[in-house]
DNA sequence: AATAGATTTAATCATTTGTTTAAATCTATT
DNA sequence: AATAGATTTAAACAAATGATTAAATCTATT
């Protein structure tokens, strides 16, 4: 039962292609809606071998979700705790961070906010995303600029739901854009491309005290 | 294997309660999650009802779907072709009419976005969403305004983007947002109120040329 | 009340799908 | 080359799930 310790192991190859095909198929089509066999025919291999590696689509799942979140979390957690950059600084770097990090994989924030959205519960329990951002640098830096006037919106959730949907909004309706705006995948590349050095001066120019 | 039209069929008791359920169902879990078991059990009815009514689980889908689509839809259109009426004007009924239909019926952007995600071409034949919007009245008084100097962005995908983004967006992502924010559902809901009259301001001080 | 047709139920069917098993094949070590 | 253990395969199993069937029950009409 236990895996080999060798070289033809630890090269990983045909663990290594489940979890890519895994990957690939879990953030097109979810958890419910993949079959293992689906799996399967996308890493080109016998079924059963799934289940040897990893046990069972369940456990499959969670390892995936558990590395898509970190790569996630990853990209956010330095950045929103830099005691020396500005609240401006952040907004851009969060914005370019993002976009570059979705670009490259355009399915992962509908995955998983649709993963999230099943199981709720569980999810926040094991990643404290609320305390996260409560206790960060980032929303102190906030409400500082909101009391000193520099800011005209008091509330950060609102600010969180206009800078983060503008970010993720275009990834999550990209079926939708691309229709409406006659865009192929490189075309929409970039634009979103485009909205990396926008977004900051978008936020900048909503927030201003008026 | 016809219904009878009588009395007892025209008040479509059991065939609205079968509706009704699925509505709820699809819209919490998808369609490929949702068991017709979950159906029959959330309607309180005998599987085998679902399929005398419905024919199959697709079909009572299709029904769904198409409904849902309807309201969705019919919601926009008569605003963006409306000549009578300002951009200005149009976007703060935008905002209001969308944020007022989907505060009854909150999974409703989700689930679309979700089902188009996974069967985009046959939507777009029967819904030529992209068709409606270029041609709306709408974008045409966008671009003048682009060209007269009065909006800054030219690109009115940008300008969807951000305006529809801050609509749905909040719904999309409500699980995290309830969670970094420690909303229960009736303050998630006050703060949408709130942004029906905000998103106009905000999108208005956004558009502005500097 | 009797009848015909609509509605509902319990049981079953057939397929899909996650998982397991037992045998075959490959690889490193002796 | 022989062996032991890791890897892979084909086949099958068991549970879940969409759908159907045949009988029972209800309802309107006569």
């Amino acid at each position: 039962m236990k895996k080999r310790e060798t070289a033809r192991t630890l090269d990983l190859s045909t663990e290594a292609r489940i979890k890519q095909a895994a990957r690939a198929v879990f953030y097109r089509k979810g958890f419910a809606a993949t079959r293992t066999r689906d799996i399967a025919e996308e890493a080109g291999i016998n079924l059963a071998l799934l289940n040897y590696y990893f046990r069972s689509k369940g456990k499959l799942f969670e390892i995936i979700m558990l590395e898509t979140l970190s790569d996630f979390l990853a990209n956010i957690r330095g950045v929103i705790n830099d005691e020396s950059t500005s609240l401006e600084c952040k907004i851009e770097q969060i914005a370019a961070g993002y976009i570059d990090l979705i670009r490259r994989e355009p399915e992962i924030p509908f995955f998983l906010l649709s993963e999230i959205r099943s199981n709720a519960g569980v999810f926040f329990e094991r990643i404290p995303i609320g305390k996260i951002v409560k206790s960060s640098v980032f929303i102190r830096q906030y409400r500082e600029a909101a009391a000193n006037g520099k800011i005209a919106e008091p509330n950060p959730l609102h600010f969180i739901m206009n800078f983060i949907g503008m970010i993720l909004f275009p990834f999550i309706a990209s079926p939708v854009l691309k229709e409406i705006g006659s865009l192929d995948a490189e075309a929409f590349d970039r634009l979103m491309e485009e909205r990396k050095k926008r977004i900051p001066l978008w936020i900048n120019s909503l927030m201003k005290p008026t």
